[in-house]
DNA sequence: ATGTCAAATGGAAATGATTTTCAATAACGA
DNA sequence: TCGTTATTGAAAATCATTTCCATTTGACAT
């Protein structure tokens, strides 16, 4: 039930965005969704259940998703580009458990006051940022 | 005079540091240090008056750089390593002017409080940031 | 000065993630 | 059902970064 309904929001969202809605982009989207952390393209690729698309189609819909804000492009000091689902479309950030690996979304913008007084001391008129967290989760804090 | 004088301080930094003092670092260091924004390897290599450092030279350098916080490095979207002098070794941040590239440094770090609200919606304990901000510098933002 | 030796360099080759090409396939409106 | 057009994916290309390794060089001791 909830599956199926799950999967019918999916569908609509792909087709309002002007996608054809095709085994390999539920596919990509339905692991994202159900992942606790940012995946590589490959990972993405060994995780799918029943249906395996092939490299090129993986990396095209993940940049098409990142322009609909569907998905965030992250790129780390390995070089290696990593995507996650993003459940909102309204401004968030993102906390990774360096334990673990574990991400969070973390829900609105308190950079509000900071970027004013960062502003104040550069003379920018900031405009866009990015801010990635990394620290322990409630469970890797805890021992 | 001044030039002398930074040329010598910069070489005892090296030392210090337990490095040699060979020319592609002096020259390495010396790009950075005048660059207005932070710079591909490829950049660093064609900025360089006089000397010209091999590919891997410039690479090893610069990770033994970062390694001392003397360079930040950075890697935006087009999957480009980019290198900035860093002036201080305190923690701070760069804002990138979006019009024309010049890049400053922020210092200090006005995010304390906002990290402790993420902290507080997030669960975890976060340790660690990387904030990179864009936008129009004083002179882009005038007309 | 000179010798010694580990650190440093750099050309060439390797690596490997991402992108391009293009022919075949499949979604979907008519 | 059919035709149009987006989508797919195997193979090849791209290209920034790294590795290899023979040669050079900085720094210290003599």
């Amino acid at each position: 039930m909830v599956h199926r309904n799950t999967n019918a929001v999916r569908d609509a969202a792909l087709r309002g965005a002007g996608f054809r809605v095709t085994p390999q982009r539920q596919a990509i989207i339905r692991v994202l969704e159900t992942s606790d952390r940012p995946l590589s393209v490959e990972e993405i690729i060994s995780r799918m259940k029943g249906y395996r698309s092939g490299v090129p189609t993986v990396y095209r819909n993940l940049q098409q998703f990142a322009e609909h804000g569907w998905v965030e492009t992250l790129v780390g000091p390995d070089q290696i580009m990593r995507f996650v689902w993003c459940s909102t479309s309204k401004h968030h950030h993102h906390v990774q458990c360096e334990q673990c690996g574990r991400a969070v979304e973390v829900e609105g913008c308190a950079l509000k006051r900071a970027l004013e007084a960062m502003e104040a001391k550069s003379g920018f008129r900031i405009t866009r940022h990015q801010l990635q967290l990394f620290g322990l989760c409630p469970e890797c804090k805890g021992e």
